[in-house]
DNA sequence: TTAACACTGAAGTATTTACTTAACTATTGC
DNA sequence: GCAATAGTTAAGTAAATACTTCAGTGTTAA
């Protein structure tokens, strides 16, 4: 399921604001709540939730409520499978530039 | 320059869409021509284009003009600063549980 | 020289996105 | 109980996005 296609897209799409992204980056350093997330952001706290929300649905982020308090929190494989996505074709891409280096060798050797 | 945030902006906006990503995906695989770019995917060559140039402006992807064609290739730089935003993220939440599950460990033997 | 080819740009449109405000629910502490 | 706290939901709006079609431009090959 990490290799869902649509779960792809909504992790990509879902890195692709800044505002969001200012989020994950403040739960990297630890959990937080609602309030906590929004404090440092120049929008609504209604705006916040909506961001967070799409944060949870694309698997990123995990939340879980006790009492009037949703804590949220940093799903690290979520960000595994966007970051193994990237990785995957820069290593192609660059796998592929050594083999053209080792021909462009061996053609040279045989002048 | 690699650290700007409006760059590193555009680079997420840009793998946010499903399209260019495909783009992305083929040309992890090797140089192609816009034709060729566009001959896997469900729109016009116009739609292809303004795809391209947005991947070309976020640093993803580099193109050059030789009579005719326009060839496209991949900027692996530009896919490693992507990479390592991520990354960074992940390694400062494992770091942070890693010394959260030396405390408990540290506290359990003190009693 | 002309026809096909590869691509480009502008303009228009439908949809999606990122918000806002306002009204509301559920918890907690006094 | 009552007020403050923490969060949620719905509805509306402005801007951004992802296309489309169509009318081009420059390049190549016959």
């Amino acid at each position: 399921m990490l290799h869902d296609p649509a779960q792809l897209d909504r992790m990509f799409q879902a890195l692709a604001d800044p505002a969001r992204r200012q989020m994950v980056d403040r739960l990297s350093r630890g959990p937080a709540s609602v309030s906590q997330l929004a404090e440092p952001l120049a929008m609504s706290l209604s705006a916040v939730i909506q961001h967070l929300n799409l944060l949870e649905a694309s698997g990123l982020v995990r939340t879980q409520k006790l009492g009037r308090v949703r804590t949220c929190q940093i799903e690290p494989t979520a960000l595994r499978a966007a970051e193994r996505w990237i990785n995957e074709r820069r290593l192609a891409w660059e796998r592929r530039l050594d083999r053209l280096g080792d021909f462009l060798a061996e053609t040279r050797d045989e002048t």
